[in-house]
DNA sequence: CTGTGTGCAAAACGTTTGCATGCCT
DNA sequence: AGGCATGCAAACGTTTTGCACACAG
């Protein structure tokens, strides 16, 4: 569930220092539904701690990401997305607006074919839908 | 299955200019199962077409994508990869090396929750598998 | 006190754009 | 001949890096 508490602790483990900006970071991931962009982050921790970097945010995120902590999604042409959720399931986006929503793991089973588990050793999947959001069917 | 001939035909029934530039991307996509990214494509075109530059290969791709001869892949970080095959189908990567293989459309076939559908008109969607490609593994 | 983390500025990266010239039709 | 296509160079948005200073441990 990924609590900022959590991840203050396996910070610790792995002597990571927690330093107010790391602090604000988990804090805005922690159950955070809305994919945010390293943007969406920096802006928002920006008003608490008006100081921050990109740099920082990056960096964090970095971390948390090579800790298996957050998972970076690749699913919008125009910049990552991160997501606090790291259980299995998937995406879908708005074309418009770029906007995502979470789908749910149990709705899609997909299976590799023989030939391509010579290939490779899969680790993941993830599944990419999209389509577009009421708002912007709407706004059309 | 976009040979040159019909993407010739295609760009002429839409008054596009046929120019070498093009007819040679053209050529480079036909029957191509490699997932090319701009940089590849560029590469491989300027051997018998020195003079060509990145802004034509952009360019070319962008008109193809939109009238749908060639699917642009967001599945590696790193970069967008182009795919002339249009028809429903997936893909691996190798998180090593980002070697994309095909993977076939039949062995998945994802629903949507009701919930989603609320929010949301799908049009398509593509399933990204992660892993690691047998060269990867044996260099390690 | 030590060394990791921060934040600035600059670089890097893939991609896009403005514009003058070239060439397909 | 006309106008779309090309290619250069510069701009772009996102992400990364080098470095001096700051501060958590």
């Amino acid at each position: 569930m990924n609590t900022s508490e959590s991840l203050v602790e396996k910070f610790r483990s792995k002597s990571y220092k927690i330093t107010p900006q790391r602090l604000g970071i988990f804090k805005i991931l922690e159950g955070n539904l809305e994919h945010p962009s390293a943007e969406n982050i920096f802006a928002t921790i920006k008003k608490t701690y008006p100081t921050i970097s990109f740099t920082t945010v990056y960096k964090t995120l970095d971390i948390l990401e090579k800790m298996g902590e957050v998972l970076k999604i690749t699913i919008d042409d125009e910049r990552k997305h991160y997501d606090p959720n790291t259980s299995t399931h998937h995406h879908i986006i708005c074309s418009e607006c770029n906007k995502i929503s979470d789908v749910d793991g149990e709705s899609v089973n997909p299976v590799l074919p023989e030939g391509i588990l010579k290939e490779f050793t899969p680790t993941r999947y993830h599944v990419s839908f999209y389509g577009t959001c009421r708002d912007c069917l709407s706004k059309q």
